[in-house]
RNA sequence: GCAGGGGUGGUCGAGUGGUUAAUGGCACCGGGCUGUAAACCCGGCGGGUUCACACCCUACGUAGGUUCGAAUCCUACCCCCUGCA
């Protein structure tokens, strides 16, 4: 390509805010540039779980091929790391087959991890993180700290109490690798090749309708049955702490069926928890470079045209 | 109608004479984020001017009053809840 003068095809990505129309518009540009979606969201990985995660269903693809996703075990784990290492194979592949790949998704570490790769790690060690849990919930937060203070004093400082999750991992990456998370947040390997021809737009709904959407999807999700779906999940074995039920939708629906919340607040702060995420996900691309804003939603042919507007040059 | 209880900032709810623009929760807004990320964490939050210390204005149902000072006490009125009629 470059020995002819043409651009490189980008890696075109469709970003943004949960219910912002983002598998809409990746289809439509998969059906008019010849494309193929990456899922790009932590949940849809997963199979088996899904009334809540807004999944096109396979019928609704209009024959656009979508990766990764529906691919993970619903009891399994699956990080950022992982996906990233998968998404640029499965990038890879489709541009092998002068396709366009259409990364579609709203998490954002998982880019991240695309765009500048994390450190060498180990896999998750299960077994580790269930005796860091089970350590926290017996004493608390604050003696994880006070054991990474031991371990990586570094990292520690860096870190508040109450933040465990990461305080967690910083354990975990010093007890499985011996070296602390401080010394190795600096060796970061080089992006791969396809990360400077990433394209990325980022869907920006007006925010009270956006919110609106989300109140309406999560009732609809619960009129279509995801108490039962949960039901099912949890009667199969899939561990309520898993990735998987933590899911919005799932996380409160599992703590009704254990009676920790009325079946009414399970639906309203299901409501709550992704408005929070999706102005979190904004707060994370507004500052993620590079970003090309969209204002309007994915499923909007306006907005669907301009997006393709802005991609003329990918016509054939 | 009588007797009790109550009306507080977007909301729930503390506060019963003096650092009270008013504890706290929620909503909402903003920020952070290196392998659980749909996770986890932090901040702001009556309005106006200011880069800022600061200053001004408006606020605890309404209207008056007592007091150096009132969301807090008194009076009247309006509204809500409960019990008796």
């Amino acid at each position: 390509m470059s020995d002819t003068g043409h651009k490189a095809r980008p890696v075109v990505a469709v970003v943004g805010p949960t219910a912002s129309g983002k598998s809409e518009l990746g289809i439509a540009l998969a059906l008019r540039f010849q494309g193929e979606v990456v899922n790009c969201d932590s949940v849809q990985v997963y199979r088996e779980i899904e009334i809540a995660t807004a999944k096109v269903p396979p019928a609704e693809r209009r024959g656009v091929p979508h990766h990764l996703i529906d691919f993970v075990p619903p009891g399994t784990g699956y990080t950022a790391g992982e996906w990233a290492r998968d998404a640029t194979r499965v990038i890879t592949d489709i541009e092998s087959r002068g396709r366009l790949a259409i990364l579609v998704g709203g998490t954002g570490l998982y880019l991240r991890a695309l765009r500048e790769p994390f450190f060498e790690s180990p896999p998750t060690d299960t077994g580790l993180r269930s005796r860091l849990v089970s350590l926290r919930e017996r004493r608390g937060a604050e003696h994880l700290h006070a054991l990474l203070r031991r371990l990586d004093p570094e990292t520690a400082a860096r870190l508040s109490a109450r933040d465990w999750s990461r305080v967690q991992r910083a354990l975990e990456v010093r007890l499985q690798t011996g070296k602390t998370l401080s010394a190795q947040r600096a060796a970061r390997p080089a992006p791969p090749a396809l990360a400077a021809r990433l394209r990325l737009f980022c869907l920006n709904p007006p925010r009270a309708e956006l919110y609106a959407r989300i109140d309406a999807r999560a009732e609809s999700h619960f009129r279509a049955g995801l108490v039962e779906e949960v039901r099912a999940l949890l009667a199969r074995g899939v561990p309520e702490g898993s990735s998987a039920l933590g899911a919005h939708g799932y996380r409160r629906v599992v703590e009704y069926l254990r009676g920790k919340r009325t079946l009414e607040s399970a639906v309203e702060q299901t409501k709550l928890d992704v408005r929070h995420y999706a102005k979190r996900q904004l707060t994370w691309f507004r500052r993620e470079p590079g970003v090309e804003w969209v204002e309007g939603f994915g499923d909007d042919p306006r907005v669907q045209g301009r997006v393709v507007a802005l991609n003329s040059d990918l016509e054939l």
